[in-house]
DNA sequence: TAAGTAAGTGATTACTTACTCACTTTCGAA
DNA sequence: TTCGAAAGTGAGTAAGTAATCACTTACTTA
């Protein structure tokens, strides 16, 4: 007999990041991903009843690994500016690593396919904004950050900005290091985090 | 005999881009197009070669309609700021009647189903890109922005956040205005354009 | 008004691909 | 060692869909 289960369901997760990395998810067929793990094609239905199943495995590891990453290592002791400085740079670490996050992000596949998948997406982006949104509030009320500052649409902005980011990065063939944008990010986003003067309003 | 040639291709460009609103690319089949026209399916390979031809015109629509509304009443004497809000501002009203625009962008069909596709979108953006670096580059000349800008990157961060905000108005089904979303997103550059401290460094 | 041509069509093809089914192999526990 | 169940498979099905083709219709113009 073959292996059990919960390993072969992790390898088929695995070989559709893979092939989903490379190749785009429309060309995931099931075929190819039971020629990569190194299975029959009918097989693969004895581990997901469809395809589709497969694929919102996929999303869960993802969103599962990109919360592992973004907290690892996190001290509520350091500042907030810290806090959020580092959150950055590991979910740019993190998406880095994984080419298929965009391919499956930006896929019209999730954009009506199936409400169940765009759901849990959406859960994903409403669990990051509340993250981030609590270390902005917590910033704010130790007077790291300005106390004008609209959290939540603060963290809305910045999780748009990166999110637009990882959308360059896959349209422009994943030329540069995503990791590497992190640093001027921080720069970027410094003045409206910190900035004194209460602005120039519109003027 | 039918219409001719030009105002066809309109019908079915239109038509696709209506169909890609409300089902998203992967649902858009040649037979819906031509039932949407009120023509055989066949028909629609009168005007257009291939499938991708008619996405490949559906860029080109929103391409240009894009650069038009931005540069609508473009006055190069107005302060860059207005320049700049003003840009965005139109740019959030197109896309904002547009929903055909999200789901064509983030689609897995762009995103290396055809590399035709996929360059002339790269040169949608680079040109986007230019117009907002000129604007930052006359604002910091000027003496409007920080004299310490990076006018490119900062214009890349600008378009990524915009396209990472359509991407969670698509994901939210449309559950707010784009457009509304101008003067905060306005507000939130503020200080990145104008403040004055250059900025308490990382720390 | 006749001819040439562009637009339009029904029928069909060629192909892809998720999924099923009847059957076999292999493992682990009693 | 036996036996039940889980994993695996080859062969096939059903459904969808871009593209072709031979043919028709109708508009334009000489």
């Amino acid at each position: 007999m073959g292996k059990p289960q919960e390993e072969r369901r992790k390898e088929i997760v695995q070989a559709t990041m893979d092939l989903t990395a490379e190749e785009g998810i429309k060309r995931v067929t099931t075929q190819a991903i039971a020629d990569r793990v190194g299975i029959a094609q009918p097989t693969v239905f004895r581990h997901f009843k469809t395809r589709d199943a497969i694929f919102a495995a996929v999303i869960g590891w993802i969103a599962e690994n990109l919360f592992k990453a973004i907290s690892s290592g996190f001290n509520p002791n350091e500042p907030s500016d810290e806090q959020l400085r580092k959150l950055i740079k590991r979910q740019l670490t993190f998406i880095n690593k994984h080419r298929a996050i965009p391919k499956v992000l930006f896929s019209d596949f999730l954009h009506l396919e199936s409400p169940k998948l765009k759901a849990s997406l959406q859960e994903v982006m409403n669990r990051y904004i509340k993250r981030v949104t609590q270390i902005l509030q917590q910033g704010k009320e130790n007077g790291e950050f300005r106390n004008d500052l609209d959290t939540e649409k603060t963290a809305i902005y910045i999780a748009a900005l990166i999110q637009g980011l990882v959308l360059r990065w896959s349209v422009y063939e994943f030329n540069f290091s995503l990791e590497d944008e992190a640093d001027s990010i921080w720069q970027f986003l410094l003045p409206v985090l910190k900035s004194i003067n209460s602005q120039n309003q519109i003027n």
